[in-house]
DNA sequence: GAAAAGATTACCT
DNA sequence: GGTAATCTTTTCC
Protein backbone atom coordinates (compact mmCIF):
# COMPACT_ATOMS: atom_id res chain seq x y z
CA UNK A 1 0.00 0.00 0.00
CA UNK A 2 1.25 3.42 -0.61
CA UNK A 3 1.78 6.32 1.14
CA UNK A 4 -1.11 8.55 1.09
CA UNK A 5 -2.45 12.30 2.40
CA UNK A 6 -1.00 13.56 5.21
CA UNK A 7 -4.39 13.69 6.67
CA UNK A 8 -5.27 9.77 6.56
CA UNK A 9 -6.12 8.18 9.67
CA UNK A 10 -4.83 4.60 9.19
CA UNK A 11 -7.42 1.83 8.88
CA UNK A 12 -6.98 -2.11 10.11
CA UNK A 13 -6.28 -2.90 6.44
CA UNK A 14 -3.13 -0.98 6.72
CA UNK A 15 -1.83 -3.06 9.21
CA UNK A 16 -2.87 -6.77 7.46
CA UNK A 17 0.08 -6.42 5.45
CA UNK A 18 3.88 -7.70 5.91
CA UNK A 19 5.19 -6.72 9.01
CA UNK A 20 8.82 -5.33 7.55
CA UNK A 21 6.54 -2.83 4.88
CA UNK A 22 4.19 -1.89 7.92
CA UNK A 23 6.94 -1.19 9.83
CA UNK A 24 8.86 0.80 7.15
CA UNK A 25 5.58 2.65 6.32
CA UNK A 26 4.70 3.81 10.14
CA UNK A 27 8.07 6.01 9.74
CA UNK A 28 6.59 9.43 10.07
CA UNK A 29 3.33 8.57 10.88
CA UNK A 30 1.82 10.45 14.02
CA UNK A 31 0.43 8.60 16.82
CA UNK A 32 -2.54 9.79 18.82
CA UNK A 33 -4.05 8.35 22.15
CA UNK A 34 -6.95 10.66 23.48
CA UNK A 35 -7.08 10.68 27.75
CA UNK A 36 -8.99 12.87 30.20
CA UNK A 37 -6.28 15.46 29.88
CA UNK A 38 -6.68 15.49 26.34
CA UNK A 39 -5.32 13.91 23.16
CA UNK A 40 -1.35 13.61 23.22
CA UNK A 41 0.48 12.60 19.98
CA UNK A 42 3.92 11.48 18.93
CA UNK A 43 5.34 11.04 15.27
CA UNK A 44 7.53 7.66 14.95
CA UNK A 45 11.14 8.01 14.04
CA UNK A 46 12.09 4.74 15.43
CA UNK A 47 10.14 1.11 15.33
CA UNK A 48 10.75 -2.69 15.50
CA UNK A 49 9.68 -5.58 13.14
CA UNK A 50 8.74 -8.89 14.84
CA UNK A 51 7.93 -10.95 11.75
CA UNK A 52 6.83 -14.85 11.14
CA UNK A 53 9.73 -17.23 12.50
CA UNK A 54 11.68 -14.85 14.84
CA UNK A 55 13.30 -16.41 17.98
CA UNK A 56 13.50 -12.96 19.31
CA UNK A 57 9.43 -12.48 19.10
CA UNK A 58 7.16 -12.46 21.92
CA UNK A 59 5.10 -14.74 19.73
CA UNK A 60 7.84 -17.49 18.58
CA UNK A 61 6.30 -20.15 21.30
CA UNK A 62 2.90 -19.34 19.98
CA UNK A 63 0.31 -17.95 21.57
CA UNK A 64 0.58 -17.31 25.75
CA UNK A 65 -1.36 -15.24 28.20
CA UNK A 66 0.84 -12.05 27.96
CA UNK A 67 0.90 -12.42 23.93
CA UNK A 68 -2.49 -13.26 23.13
CA UNK A 69 -3.16 -9.53 21.70
CA UNK A 70 -0.90 -10.02 19.15
CA UNK A 71 -3.15 -12.97 17.76
CA UNK A 72 -6.05 -11.06 17.61
CA UNK A 73 -7.23 -8.45 14.70
CA UNK A 74 -4.56 -6.15 12.68
CA UNK A 75 -4.40 -3.20 14.37
CA UNK A 76 -4.39 -4.19 17.88
CA UNK A 77 -2.57 -2.85 20.16
CA UNK A 78 -0.15 -5.32 21.85
CA UNK A 79 0.76 -3.97 25.38
CA UNK A 80 3.31 -5.57 27.74
CA UNK A 81 5.06 -5.12 30.76
CA UNK A 82 9.36 -5.20 31.32
CA UNK A 83 10.84 -4.31 34.59
CA UNK A 84 7.65 -2.14 35.71
CA UNK A 85 8.33 -0.45 32.19
CA UNK A 86 5.18 -1.16 29.48
CA UNK A 87 5.67 -0.80 25.77
CA UNK A 88 3.53 -1.30 23.14
CA UNK A 89 3.09 -2.80 19.60
CA UNK A 90 1.06 -2.62 16.67
CA UNK A 91 -0.31 -5.99 15.66
CA UNK A 92 0.21 -6.71 12.00
CA UNK A 93 -0.42 -10.13 10.57
CA UNK A 94 -1.08 -12.81 13.19
CA UNK A 95 1.91 -13.27 15.52
CA UNK A 96 3.31 -10.46 14.16
CA UNK A 97 3.67 -7.21 15.52
CA UNK A 98 5.37 -3.50 15.55
CA UNK A 99 7.00 -2.36 18.16
CA UNK A 100 7.05 1.48 18.93
CA UNK A 101 10.36 2.58 19.97
CA UNK A 102 10.83 6.15 19.39
CA UNK A 103 8.74 9.22 18.43
CA UNK A 104 9.16 12.98 18.67
CA UNK A 105 8.40 15.02 21.93
CA UNK A 106 4.98 14.92 23.00
CA UNK A 107 2.81 17.84 24.19
CA UNK A 108 3.61 21.59 25.63
CA UNK A 109 6.23 19.90 28.00
CA UNK A 110 7.62 18.23 24.75
CA UNK A 111 8.01 14.91 26.90
CA UNK A 112 10.44 12.42 25.81
CA UNK A 113 9.22 9.78 23.64
CA UNK A 114 12.96 8.40 22.68
CA UNK A 115 12.74 4.64 23.83
CA UNK A 116 10.01 2.61 24.06
CA UNK A 117 8.90 2.86 27.59
CA UNK A 118 9.56 6.61 27.58
CA UNK A 119 7.21 6.60 24.17
CA UNK A 120 4.20 4.61 26.31
CA UNK A 121 4.85 7.57 29.28
CA UNK A 122 4.70 10.01 27.29
CA UNK A 123 1.10 8.78 25.91
CA UNK A 124 -0.45 7.93 28.20
CA UNK A 125 -0.42 4.38 27.40
CA UNK A 126 -1.00 1.98 30.54
CA UNK A 127 -1.16 -2.11 30.65
CA UNK A 128 -5.01 -1.28 30.94
CA UNK A 129 -4.43 -0.62 26.90
CA UNK A 130 -3.86 -4.05 25.75
CA UNK A 131 -5.82 -5.50 23.40
CA UNK A 132 -7.63 -1.65 22.18
CA UNK A 133 -7.79 -1.62 18.64
CA UNK A 134 -6.59 1.26 16.20
CA UNK A 135 -9.40 3.48 15.08
CA UNK A 136 -10.01 6.81 13.41
CA UNK A 137 -12.63 8.10 16.61
CA UNK A 138 -11.27 5.95 19.33
CA UNK A 139 -8.60 5.83 21.92
CA UNK A 140 -5.91 4.99 20.13
CA UNK A 141 -5.46 6.26 16.41
CA UNK A 142 -2.76 6.54 13.91
CA UNK A 143 -2.27 8.88 11.45
CA UNK A 144 -0.35 8.33 7.74
CA UNK A 145 2.80 9.23 6.93
CA UNK A 146 3.26 12.22 4.46
CA UNK A 147 3.78 11.27 1.24
CA UNK A 148 7.34 11.67 1.12
CA UNK A 149 9.63 11.32 4.01
CA UNK A 150 12.24 13.88 4.12
CA UNK A 151 15.08 12.16 5.64
CA UNK A 152 15.93 8.73 5.05
CA UNK A 153 14.91 5.50 6.34
CA UNK A 154 17.79 3.42 8.15
CA UNK A 155 17.51 -0.06 9.04
CA UNK A 156 19.73 -1.72 11.85
CA UNK A 157 19.34 -4.67 14.33
CA UNK A 158 17.19 -4.69 17.48
CA UNK A 159 17.82 -3.25 20.54
CA UNK A 160 17.69 -5.39 23.83
CA UNK A 161 17.46 -8.81 22.19
CA UNK A 162 19.72 -11.94 22.63
CA UNK A 163 18.37 -14.26 19.89
CA UNK A 164 18.14 -13.29 15.91
CA UNK A 165 20.51 -10.05 17.08
CA UNK A 166 21.39 -10.26 13.33
CA UNK A 167 18.13 -9.79 11.30
CA UNK A 168 18.18 -5.66 10.40
CA UNK A 169 14.54 -4.99 11.60
CA UNK A 170 14.80 -1.95 13.54
CA UNK A 171 13.82 0.94 11.46
CA UNK A 172 14.79 4.51 12.15
CA UNK A 173 14.35 7.93 10.59
CA UNK A 174 17.98 9.04 9.60
CA UNK A 175 19.29 11.83 11.72
CA UNK A 176 15.99 12.24 13.49
CA UNK A 177 17.78 13.53 17.19
CA UNK A 178 15.02 11.20 18.61
CA UNK A 179 16.01 7.94 18.11
CA UNK A 180 16.68 5.78 21.07
CA UNK A 181 20.22 5.12 21.80
CA UNK A 182 22.94 3.81 20.85
CA UNK A 183 21.83 5.38 17.57
CA UNK A 184 20.93 3.80 14.11
CA UNK A 185 24.05 2.04 12.69
CA UNK A 186 25.48 4.44 9.84
CA UNK A 187 25.70 1.75 7.39
C1' DG B 1 5.77 -24.40 43.09
C1' DA B 2 10.37 -22.31 42.31
C1' DA B 3 13.72 -20.11 39.46
C1' DA B 4 15.34 -17.50 35.62
C1' DA B 5 15.05 -14.14 32.07
C1' DG B 6 13.61 -10.00 30.13
C1' DA B 7 11.66 -6.01 23.07
C1' DT B 8 14.10 -1.01 29.91
C1' DT B 9 15.55 2.88 32.32
C1' DA B 10 18.07 5.67 35.60
C1' DC B 11 21.93 6.48 38.00
C1' DC B 12 26.68 5.15 39.27
C1' DT B 13 31.93 5.64 38.37
C1' DG C 1 30.47 1.88 30.12
C1' DG C 2 28.48 -0.85 33.96
C1' DT C 3 24.94 -2.13 37.16
C1' DA C 4 20.85 -2.03 40.13
C1' DA C 5 15.93 -1.63 40.40
C1' DT C 6 11.84 -4.46 40.30
C1' DC C 7 8.18 -7.73 39.02
C1' DT C 8 5.56 -10.32 35.65
C1' DT C 9 5.56 -14.11 32.51
C1' DT C 10 7.51 -18.04 31.17
C1' DT C 11 9.76 -22.19 31.81
C1' DC C 12 11.37 -26.03 34.15
C1' DC C 13 11.31 -29.50 37.86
Amino acid sequence: MARSSSERWLAPAFFDRPTLEVARDLLGATVQVRGPGGPRATELVEVEAYGPADPASHAYRGPTRRNRTMYGPPGGVYVYRIHQVVCANLVTRRGEAVLLRAGTPVGPERTSASGPGRLCRALGLTFADDGTRVSRTGRFSVRAAPDRLDQAIVASPRVGISRAIDRPWRFSVAGSPWVSRPGPRLT
